[in-house]
This record gives structure tokens, C-alpha cells and sequence, in this order.
DNA sequence: AGTTAAACTAACTGGTTGGTTAAACTATAT
DNA sequence: ATATAGTTTAACCAACCAGTTAGTTTAACT
């Protein structure tokens, strides 16, 4: 084994040790996850991830970062080729739909996190946040002051898509688990790219148009 | 002291129980929970939590149901009077906003629930919440029916509602606390009755009129 | 005053779990 | 070959924590 396969070998390692942190963080929580079954699912001994990364709460940080950071940073890049504000309020819906699909963990990783309030949250995360938000305000306001957007609390509407997005995702589990619920909520799938995205897509715009 | 009072004395016992459980519960969710904690901030031995309600478990389930059972329920029905889907509309997105000022823990405790895939929701809550989204589909249906209302998938509204307002109250500690956002967001508070039910209601009822 | 049942408590138990350690193994450089 | 640095492992430990037990207090009833 030479230097790079050995570079790749440890990057593999690692990843290996990231991907199975994100899938049980992710199913029960910071309070939930075990260690011990983060190490078996990655196929690795414990004491390879206290050496590669750290101990519980680095490796829950570093798990984030690497879901969340890039993630939504990447997918409000697109905005950049459109032009009005209504196209960009479009673009803007349906990259974070197909960011949430794109990563099955995200939705429940973020909801965690939540509830949590934020408290493993790190400030570049954070960060990113804020940018996501600045940039919806961005448009809303440049949409309301070319008169073609209603005046509107630019956080609520964020909330609106992203909470609505990630209520619909998260509650998947549960709306199939239990009878109790109608069959036109029974027969939805998990995904909100494609039918969803733009039912969220149509409803926020018929809201925020004048 | 008589019969009635060591009723009372037995009641306010579980009450301090199941109110410390809803602190404890809502803030660090079941795994975080420690039993001992709650225990503590109900000013009770933890054996008396397992002589008057049982295990951990089963502690979180009459927690739930303790806040979650009525809550909900009681709010939808206000829409009796209303005559017009938009009225009903208006009330309903108002009840939601009502029930989770009402109940601080609500939006914290709902998030975890979700979170976990809905591992520990007792069927009766499944049920409240079926009902919720019922009668959300019975608005918007009435309305599309009646000409007023465009034709929308029922679950997306709602998601888009109670993910909305969930979202919003939840995100206050985490707004809050990092200095990366914006000043438009940060000044916000954590209540949602008010100018923020009155912007849902306002974008809502935008989106799904004709 | 004596009996009984309910409510409560201190102390303990046994399994779990985050984190450590020292030894073994691998691949490269000399 | 041997040293060296990087990586992985099995075994271990101390702290933690859900749940139990055996015993005590309180208060209703006779």
C-alpha cells in the first residue's frame, strides 16, 4: 500500500464513520446514540473514532457539519442564472426540497437539532442558516419593492417552506405507522421533490404575489 | 387529613410529576431524560414516580398524552360557529397558533416526537392528530367545492401550517443565540399569536383562494 | 389505642455506556 | 533488516442510570 492508498484508506475510514454517525444520529438523537453502534455500523472498533475524530459530541458536530454544511449552502447557489424574483422564489423552493431529499438525514437530523435548541449547533452551521434566510429575504424584498410581492415578515414564509418541507418529510413515519390517519394522507409518499415541492412551490407564490 | 384530601395530596403528587416530566421531557427529549432529574424537579423520591405511574415509558406516554390529548382537540373545535371555509380557514390556523402559545412545551415535545419517527406516540394521539388534518381536508374541500378555494393537496397546508408555526416557536433558542443572523429575524420573539398567526393566516388564506 | 392500607423514602443492584490504554499490526523511509 | 509513524484492536474501567426492595411514615377507619 503506497501513501495515497493509505490517504484513502484513512479518508475511507472516516467516512465510513461519518455515514453511520448520520444514519443513528439521525434515528434516535444525540441522548439515543450509542457509540458502541455508531462503531458497529461503521465496521469499525470504538476506539477508531476517539482517534480519527473524538470524543460523542465531536463526532456529532462533525457529523452535522458534514451533512449540513454544504448542503443548503450549495443548493441556494443556483439562484444565481435567474431573474426575476418570482423565478428565484422558485428556484429557491425547489432546492431546498431536492436538498431534503437528496439527504434523507437532514430532515430528521435538523428536527433533532431543533428540539435540542440548537445546543450542538456550531456557528458555522449557524452560519449557513442565516445565509439561507438572508437570501430569501433578499428576493421577498426585491419582489416587494419592484411591486410584483406583497409586503411580508420574510422569516415567517422561510418557516413556512422550510418547517412545512420538513413536517411533511418527517412525518412519514408516522403517518403510515398508524390506521388512524385518512387515506389521502395514508397514500403520500416520503419524498417532497416533484408533487410536493410544487404544490409548496404554487402555494408560496400564489401567497406572496400581489 | 380525610379522604379527600389524601386525593387531592395523590393528585398533586402526579401533577408535579407530570409537569416536571414536560420540563424535563421537552427540553432533552425521552433518551436525554433522566428519571432521577424529574424525580428532582417534582420534589418526589423516584420511587414514587414508578409507584404512581411506571417506568420511564410509560411516564413519557401520560406526559404526552397529558399535554397533547386535550390540547389540540379543544382547539379545532371552535370552528363550530364559522359559517365560510375562509372563516373556518382563519380559525383553524388561529387554534393552532392558540395551542402552541397555550403549551410552551408543545412545539419542543412535538419536535422530538417526530423526530424519533413517532416511536413512543400512543395511538389515542395519532388519532387527535388524523382528527386535526381532518378537519383541515373537510375546510379546504368544502371551500374547492364552493368555488372559492383553488385545489390543493390538504396535507401540504397543513404541513406547511403546523410545520410553520412549529418551526418558528422552535427556532427561537436557536435565533437567538447566534449572532449570525440577521436583524430582521432576530428581533422576532417566540410567541406565534399574534402578527405571526395573523401573517400564516394572511399568507394561507392568499394561497388557497381562487 | 390498634389495625390496615396507601404514600413515600433511602439505599441498593445490575446492566449499560462513554471513554482509555496498551499492545498489535501495517506500510513507508532509511 | 530496522526504526518510525500511523492505524486498528481487544480488553478494560469508572461513572451512570433505570428500576427494585425493604422498610417507614401518614392517615383513615374501627
Amino acid at each position: 500500500m503506497d501513501t495515497r492508498t493509505l490517504i484513502k484508506k484513512k479518508h475511507e475510514t472516516k467516512r465510513r464513520i461519518l455515514d453511520a454517525a448520520a444514519t443513528v444520529f439521525s434515528n434516535v438523537g444525540f441522548a439515543g446514540a450509542r457509540v458502541d453502534e455508531i462503531a458497529k455500523q461503521a465496521r469499525v472498533n470504538k476506539a477508531t473514532i476517539y482517534y480519527h475524530i473524538g470524543d460523542k459530541k465531536a463526532l456529532y458536530r462533525e457529523m452535522l457539519h458534514d451533512i449540513l454544511g454544504n448542503a443548503f449552502d450549495r443548493s441556494v447557489r443556483n439562484l444565481q442564472g435567474a431573474q426575476s424574483p418570482e423565478e428565484k422564489l422558485r428556484i429557491y423552493v425547489n432546492s431546498i426540497a431536492r436538498t431534503m431529499d437528496q439527504h434523507p438525514h437532514l430532515a430528521p437530523i435538523m428536527l433533532w437539532e431543533q428540539a435540542s435548541g440548537g445546543e450542538n449547533l456550531p456557528e458555522v452551521i449557524a452560519q449557513v442558516f442565516a445565509n439561507v434566510i438572508g437570501t430569501l429575504t433578499n428576493i421577498l424584498e426585491e419582489g416587494a419593492s419592484q411591486g410584483v410581492f406583497i409586503k411580508t415578515i420574510p422569516f415567517v414564509v422561510h418557516s413556512m417552506v422550510i418547517g412545512g418541507a420538513m413536517f411533511y418529510k418527517a412525518s412519514y413515519p408516522v403517518r403510515s405507522k398508524y390506521a388512524a390517519f385518512p387515506e389521502n394522507v395514508k397514500k403520500l409518499g416520503a419524498g417532497v421533490l416533484g408533487d410536493v415541492s410544487s404544490e409548496i412551490e404554487k402555494l408560496v407564490l400564489k401567497a406572496v404575489k400581489k
